[in-house]
DNA sequence: GCTATAATTGCACGATTGTGCAAATATGCA
DNA sequence: TGCATATTTGCACAATCGTGCAATTATAGC
């Protein structure tokens, strides 16, 4: 595992790991359509700025995608790859093959 | 998904998403065997005391444990517990059960 | 054009976090 | 008992982060 891909790993955990970015997943989670930040906002009561950080932060690290239609922007999961991503480290976590011993064996 | 349930997930999520931290649990996962504190220092090159408290912040969300043995602590990754986690998450991510459409379809 | 609404940005602030160093604690060994 | 090694803890500090408010930008609709 070298630096670039540990370091994007954790920037993707990192995204995810906080409360409100969190539950924002969630709501948008039970939502089969896009849904609007305003919309958003009612699941975590913060300030519309601050969901609009915590979508940008989503979204830098593809988490989350967005149309813009008209002054609106719908935002949607990308739940296969963020559940892929999330399999994936467990696959590695829990693959056997890659163990050594204590000195390498 | 209540704000409890949210919360633990956030910070088992935030534990994992530190580089330092996960390159702890990256190089615990190519250990077959337990590994003291010393030993899992080289891996990322940080002083002792900052190791030590990486790894209290592992163990309090178990994703790995310890024995003490004599004057060293052997960590070892909760393999399974971590991969079930995250497999977890994935499934709720990805499930199509919980969908609604934008007016609660 | 003007106004209303959606979203972002700048600024400030407090809280948290990661870190190193030095000191303290705990334990093994001679 | 005394010394060496492993680990933790206290302290300080810089950096990051989450947040709210006000101002700004963008766009729809009149």
């Amino acid at each position: 595992m070298n630096v670039a891909e540990t370091q994007k790993t954790a920037d993707f955990l990192k995204a995810l790991g906080e409360f409100n970015r969190l539950s924002l997943v969630y709501e948008l989670c039970r939502c089969e359509s896009s849904q609007n930040a305003m919309c958003l906002c009612d699941c975590c009561s913060v300030d519309a700025s601050v969901v609009s950080r915590h979508l940008k932060v989503l979204a830098e690290r593809d988490i989350v995608t967005f149309d813009k239609v008209g002054r609106e922007k719908t935002y949607r999961l990308n739940r296969n790859e963020v559940a892929t991503q999330l399999r994936e480290l467990a696959d590695l976590i829990e693959n056997k093959d890659c163990k050594r011993g204590h000195h390498g064996i």
